[in-house]
Order: C-alpha cells, then sequence, then structure tokens
DNA sequence: ACTTCGAGCGAACGATCGTTAGGGAGCGGG
DNA sequence: CCCGCTCCCTAACGATCGTTCGCTCGAAGT
C-alpha cells in the first residue's frame, strides 16, 4: 500500500491548497498586510496557530501563492519560445497564452503583482528568477524579430518592458465574464503587441484593408 | 504687517511639507502600511504625538499626498485637451506632459498608483474622480481621433486604457537621471502610443523613411 | 505685563499583530 | 494494546500598531 499523501516534495495535499486559496482572496481583497492571520483562520474556519502546522509563517503563505503562480506560469508558456515559428508568430503564440493563463487565475497574478514586494528579499528573488527569465525569453524574440525587420523598435528591452507594462495592467482593472471574453481580449492584446512592435518609430503609410 | 502664516485653506506650511516629503519616501520605500507613524516621526526628529499637530491621523497623511499629487497632475495637464490642436497633436502634448510631470514627481506618483487602495473609500473616491476626469478627457480625443480616419482603434475606452497602463507601468521601473533621459523617454513613449493607436487591427505596408 | 496659541513632548491607552507552547482527539501500523 | 503521527485546539506571549491625554515652552498679540 502507498501512503495516502507522500507529502515528499511539493505535494498539494488539499488542506493547504484550502489555505493557499482563501489567502489569495484575502490578500487580494485587503492586501498582504491588512489580511491578518486570524482573518485567514476565520475564514478556513480553523484557529490561527493551526496554520503553522502547514506553513512555518505568514510570509511563507504569501511565497507558497507568489512562487507557484510563477512556477506555473512558467511551465505553460516558456515551451511556446522553442517551437521554431518566426518572431511573429512566436509573440502571437507566447502573448495569447499568457493572457490566457493570467485570466485564469487572475487572483494569484493580481498578489503576484502587487504583494510580492512584502516578501523578505531571498523569497522574492526566487519569484524574480523566474519573471526575469520569461521577461529574457521576450526581449531575445523580439531582438531576433528586428534583426529581420519585421519589427522596428530601437531598444527590445524597452519594448519588451512596455508590451509587459500593458498587459499585466489590464490585468488590474479586466474581469473575464466568459471563455469568449478571455479569446476577445487575448486576440485584441496581442494584435495591440504586433501594431506596436511593427508601427514604434517607424513612418508608414496605411491601407485600410478589410 | 502681513501674518507670518495665513493656514487659509491648503496652506503649504513648511513643516507640513517636510513631513508629506519624508511619508513620501517611506512609503514608496517600505509601503504605507509597513511604514509607521513611530517611523515617520523618527525620519523627522520628533516624537509620534507631535504629527497629530498637523494631520489628524496617518490615513490624512497618504491622503495629502495622492490627492495632492492628482490636483497638480490634472492642473498641468487638462488644460492642454482644450488649445484646438487635432487629435494626434493633443495625444502628443497631453502624453508628454504626464511622463514629464509624473517622473518629476515620481515618488508621490508610486504612493499615489500603490497605496491609494489603503484610503478609506470616502477619501479614495475624491482621488479616483480627479483621474477619471483625465481618461474621460483622453477617450474623448482617441474616439475624436478615430471618427477622423486617424486612428484605427475599436474600443476607445480600451485604448486610452492600455496606454495608461504601459505609461503607468514604466513609471514603476524607470528613473530618469536627468532631464535629457526625461525628454527622450517621454518621446518614445509618446511615439510608442501613436504607434499603438494608428496600428491597432490595421493592415498597413511599412515605408523605411529615415 | 498678561494672554493666546501653535508646536512639541513624555507617557500611556487599548487593540491587534505574528507566533509559540503544550495538550488532546483520531487513527493506522507494529 | 499502545505507539507515533497528523491535525487541531486553548491560551498566552511579547511586540508593535495608531492614537490620545495632559503638560511645557517660547513667540506673537494687545
Amino acid at each position: 500500500m502507498e501512503k495516502v499523501e507522500p507529502l515528499a516534495a511539493g505535494a498539494p495535499s488539499v488542506r493547504v491548497d484550502q489555505v493557499l486559496e482563501t489567502a489569495t482572496r484575502l490578500f487580494t481583497e485587503r492586501g498582504y498586510d491588512a489580511a491578518s492571520i486570524r482573518d485567514l483562520a476565520a475564514a478556513l474556519a480553523m484557529r490561527p496557530s493551526s496554520l503553522y502546522h502547514h506553513f512555518p509563517g505568514k510570509q511563507h503563505i504569501l511565497f507558497a501563492i507568489c512562487f507557484g503562480l510563477q512556477s506555473d506560469f512558467n511551465a505553460a508558456v516558456m515551451p511556446l519560445f522553442h517551437q521554431g515559428k518566426g518572431p511573429v508568430e512566436t509573440i502571437q503564440d507566447v502573448l495569447g497564452e499568457h493572457i490566457r493563463f493570467s485570466l485564469a487565475r487572475r487572483g494569484e497574478v493580481l498578489v503576484n503583482t502587487r504583494e510580492r514586494r512584502s516578501l523578505p528579499p531571498e523569497l522574492r528573488a526566487q519569484v524574480n528568477r523566474l519573471r526575469r527569465a520569461y521577461r529574457d525569453a521576450l526581449v531575445a524574440v523580439i531582438e531576433q524579430g528586428r534583426r529581420q525587420g519585421l519589427f522596428s523598435v530601437e531598444d527590445p528591452k524597452l519594448a519588451a518592458m512596455a508590451v509587459f507594462d500593458m498587459v499585466n495592467g489590464m490585468f488590474q482593472w479586466f474581469q473575464a465574464r466568459d471563455q469568449a471574453d478571455v479569446e476577445r481580449v487575448a486576440k485584441t492584446y496581442v494584435d495591440a503587441a504586433v501594431a506596436l512592435l511593427r508601427g514604434w518609430g517607424r513612418r508608414y503609410t496605411l491601407t485600410n484593408a478589410r
């Protein structure tokens, strides 16, 4: 017989997931500092001390949310960079998945962007490493597209940050009602990013196709 | 003889400005919740209780920073909407001043974006009213440009938010070293916004002028 | 000279914070 | 049958939070 709960490395453990779910909701609603351990315990119908059997402290709950989300994000998006497609198609694939993934897990995304700063330096650095890996890959594709004359940006890093900020800013105020909503806004923002990368700093003549 | 300090309405009062300056720095460094009244008083070489002779409470210090900044912002930017220029030029003027102003007062901008959520609803609403006035004016100009065939965006509100988020996201990570730095990034982002509004959802042929 | 008043002080208030110590109920394995 | 383990409990710890009270001091006004 195998053990009921291996608990080896990052084993899920239903109760832990419940804690993380509720914590994500509270952290988005009130912010990390304003949401107390007692609030979290009350929302889970347990005592504050019981939480310390699952997590060594409050900061580690925040870390589990941020690092877990960012790991899943990279696992979902990073493979799309190496599919042998051209820069434009790669950007479209990556950014589309970026948006779809982030809207599907919007709560964790908001916690990761708004409350990550409350992590102690060494934990925050672990999350930032993953974020930087994604951003660097995005910069590399833009740089590749620039060399091929597809994009007209001067500074690929700046362009990547601009696209990044535009998308991440959207998650703050946009909430999808259904999957069609997700697909619509994904397509719209992917188009916006491509338009930005193509037209930045270029003089062009427009043709009203379609 | 006139009184040394009229203290009429929103009179500056050197000491109050010192408090706001130091509070802005502490709030940006540690966040509103993590920066305590005692920290602020210590940085000002005074006792916590003395702060309550200038402000009725901690939240009002945050409000003074956010509302003061947003008022000055609107006073600097809103007039540029009514100068009789075309949509493209108006967008360029407004966004350029938006960036220049925000970089000149970056600390307050960061507090206003990151910590405004910690304000009680009625105070936060006062700041949001000013922000909405600016955003609505931006939407109106984009809508005007769309009717004139200058912009190709489908939803002016969405386009305004995208440009808005792109610029505001930049303030989070970009720090200007000198005025030339400011002018360079202002020009770059204004070009990016125009490229976005022109090329969004359009098929076009490019010409590599200059 | 007497009053007024802004400004700051020391001390303390009650509340709430994250965290810990220690114990008990349930349960599967030897 | 009892050991050990997981999970949760009650109770409380020390620290820190925003805020208040009553006082002093010096400059300005009359």
